[in-house]
DNA sequence: CGTAGTCTTGAGTATCCTCAACGAGGGTGG
DNA sequence: CCACCCTCGTTGAGGATACTCAAGACTACG
């Protein structure tokens, strides 16, 4: 009756918590940027932990917008959902990704027996939870401003356990775009306006220095440019 | 504020789905319309299932704003998650909501000795990993008319087991502006819009019939009203 | 019948998208 | 070694969509 199907799984926070049970029926894989993820046949046979790296979850709609469901960090767990009539797909976005694949059935029946691995990947299934309706909320946003700054605050604390000023982009202009749902220009005015504001500082396209944290929640203040 | 009256589990079940198993540690509890759900002090002791109704759960911006994170409809589970410094809550939306709820411990301690509750509980979490990841989809939809049509859409799938062409709305129109984080005038446009192309025919305010399931689906046309 | 909440419509403004162009960096091949 | 190509990132101008403010119907309910 409990299917594997028609979900997509992931989880968070795997640092410092034993994944050894799990390692029994592990396979580990190294992806090369952009490199798909995942056997084109049946996506939902396994289930990801992403070891290293990071990858991306996305749909691509009949018009050809691409749009990234879940972004995928050390830690997190993923699988491929075919829901509805979607195409779902997975691709490592930086190089050198390191994940380990579990062959659902087989950590299905793991988890029956052992009540760790259970645990283990129920909390999995919760930390995505968690993860989507952060998203959701960071997707309700009213500004572009405000979408870039907490997908910035929202990277600082899933990067590192205790957040520093200096967060490394591990995506494209073009991914956060198709992640929060804004054009690629947008996103670019947005770090600048927010670089002007004095809440962040650029030191290279793909580094980023948190400034004033206050000004990035920019739920407070609901200007813009001010040039 | 009305309590929700608590008494033992009688004969519910959940959409056809079994759960028997899950009985065992259920309460049952029935909710008028604006109710909340969930204890004050403890958000997260409790796990609930939705028999009949509706609810939401919804978050609370700094700015008052709010939002809604997920519509749950008879046979969704959900619990309330303290993200971050968020403040989460949920209510009933509709009269006579009914609801399982489980003491986690409890159904923990039951899911570790019975794998036909594990496998529930894991289902219930996956199936909402897919909601969520729907809701992003939709939220990604470019233009208004496109996120109130396709929330239509699966309005539709989720409330009747063989989607006809009725759906009566258990929401608000505010209810939808904010879980489509659009405004609420622009949802009452976008409606007037998709009535006017024929996607749709009003049946009172709260009643809908979908007329041409394609043109709701709008991402092939961007046009708007025409007038 | 009045009040409160819901739903709709209008007018004006602001944000964001599209189209376009340009600069920077990294491979590749002549 | 340099030219070339490609992707990425940024900025500008113009237009379209959605928000805000405002007011008017409709419904439910006491």
């Amino acid at each position: 009756m409990p299917r594997p199907s028609h979900h997509s799984p992931s989880g968070y926070r795997a640092q410092g918590i034993s994944t050894d049970e799990l390692r029994v029926c592990a396979i580990v894989g190294r992806y090369e940027q952009g490199q798909p993820i995942g056997e084109r046949h049946d996506p939902t046979a396994y289930w990801y932990l992403v070891v290293s790296g990071a990858a991306r979850l996305f749909a691509v709609q009949p018009d050809g917008r691409r749009q990234i469901i879940d972004l995928l960090l050390p830690g997190d767990f993923f699988g491929l959902a075919a829901s509805d009539g979607e195409a779902f797909g997975a691709e490592a976005i930086v190089a050198e990704t390191t994940l380990l694949s579990f062959r659902w059935p087989r950590l299905e029946r793991l988890a029956d027996s052992n009540p760790q691995v259970a645990h283990r990947v129920l909390e999995g299934a919760f930390d995505t939870v968690a993860r989507l309706q952060r998203q959701l909320l960071v997707l309700g946003r009213v500004t572009a401003c405000e979408k870039v700054g907490s997908f910035l605050l929202e990277l600082r604390e899933r990067l590192s356990p205790q957040p520093s000023g200096d967060v490394v982009l591990p995506v494209s202009r073009y991914d956060i775009a198709d992640y929060l749902a804004i054009s690629v220009e947008t996103v670019s005015r947005s770090i600048t306006d927010l670089q002007h504001r004095g809440a962040i500082r650029l030191e290279g396209a793909r580094q980023v220095k948190i400034v004033d944290r206050a000004a990035l929640d920019c739920r407070t203040n609901g200007f813009r440019t001010g040039s």
